[in-house]
DNA sequence: CGACACATTGACCAGACTCAAAGCTAGTGG
DNA sequence: CCACTAGCTTTGAGTCTGGTCAATGTGTCG
């Protein structure tokens, strides 16, 4: 029988897929009903490993996650953030190496989800499979997107594209204010998502602040202007493919 | 009746798809009856662009295809290559709006298969779908490897990178000799693709020729030391998951 | 034989990196 | 409750990879 803690993981995912489509009630019921393994993780541990064959995917309920890939020369690059209601080794299902690792960026709560589990319930529910299918595809369109910033936009534009996407991201997991979020990655992780170093992000972030953009202090971001932010950073929101939700 | 023409578009597809998994008889027959439309188209020609909502998937039968997106001062950044056998499009499945346009590279004849036909085989064959899904999911693969190379490898290393990636591709196509290949991109392509100028591009091939590691003329790429492109890349071809292809 | 697109070269520039040092701040243990 | 520490942020100085601009080859196609 579920427990208070698996329950309240898969209403994390509940709400996620809520937020794209709109359920049947056999759907709902199946994913309740769906096992997990819920634990904590420190802050930097590792969840999966380059090379890992994992049997289970990895829901995360509440912190955030990063994939990421590390270079010969211990260089790192962020593929993705991942927060409440994802599971961003979704394509483990499918693609039985990982060619990434799958870490907690902060103190985290994630929920291990079995594979034989998971292709049960595709296999019952077609309609629950075109959806997984269309989260894998929505993290692809995120990565093109943030592949263009690297190879053609500035340092400042990237990052002012990034601070849009994370808060459009919260806000879609119902974990931002009206303009303002908490932030916990640090000005290393966010060099290491936009292909930048932490000294020239300092930079960057200091001249968006100059220009009255944001405020970002102790991991709280507030968006001072949106719509200027907007502008700069060229960001349609469109890529995120959230078609339920307002946006802006 | 499928014509000779579309017999031979589908049968480029089952190639690929023979080429990741073993088909059932059921499934290729399938495949084979899929209706598709034929059609030619000029170089740099687009096939789909950004905003549009398609209702059919395009095949690539002959020629190179790639999908780009387009900044607003024009600058262009290439997602993905695409050659015979390839679906660069099979998300529009399930995001309606492309974020991005899809256009060919070269002269080359594609089929469109339409989304409704694609969602009926899907439906009747689940390893279908698992597969397709699959085809989705390595396309992501390699988006991830291109985002690490753009923001944390030299131009140098991300043009070895990608010389290995696209020998290893035509070759699982069939398209390529031993450590020879055609590439029909110009230097400018090759520039949108890695996030480089295409002076930058002149320059770096000049001196992968001068140190030895390639020949590239008249679109004819040699690879002369495999071995030691593969060093300086830091290639792993594992990020492909083609395993049932031999690899190196 | 043009015309046009592509490749190549040179000169110069700038955005971003590196290295190193100095402030901050949050968490820890006494 | 405070001092200490480790990690993070900030600053400065100097460097370099890769960009820009512009001109000149080169090749291909009608």
């Amino acid at each position: 029988m579920p427990s208070a803690s698996n329950s309240h993981a898969l209403s994390m995912l509940l709400q996620k897929l809520q937020g794209i489509a709109s359920l049947a009630d056999a759907e709902r019921r199946a994913i309740q009903s769906l096992p997990v393994h819920v634990q904590a993780l420190q802050a930097d541990q590792d969840i999966g490993r380059d090379g890992d064959m994992p049997n289970q995917c990895c829901l995360v309920v509440e912190g955030w996650a990063v994939r990421y890939k590390i270079l010969g020369d211990g260089q790192r690059q962020i593929l993705s953030f991942h927060v409440s209601g994802d599971i961003p080794d979704l394509h483990s299902l499918h693609i039985p190496v990982m060619d990434h690792s799958l870490g907690a960026l902060t103190k985290a709560t994630v929920a291990f989800i079995p594979h034989d589990s998971l292709r049960d319930v595709i296999q019952r529910f077609p309609g629950l499979a075109a959806l997984f299918w269309r989260l894998t595809l929505m993290d692809a369109a995120v990565s093109h997107e943030w592949m263009t910033g690297m190879g053609r936009r500035s340092a400042y534009e990237r990052l002012t594209h990034l601070l849009c996407e994370l808060y459009l991201k919260l806000r879609a997991a119902g974990l931002a204010d009206e303009h303002r979020c908490h932030l916990p990655m640090t000005q290393g992780d966010l060099a290491d998502a936009t292909g930048l170093s932490n000294v020239h992000v300092n930079r960057v972030l200091q001249a968006m602040r100059a220009n009255g953009l944001i405020t970002l202090r102790g991991h709280t971001l507030v968006i001072e202007k949106w719509d200027e932010l907007v502008i700069v950073a060229e960001f349609n929101p469109l890529y995120l493919h959230q078609e339920r939700r307002a946006v802006g």
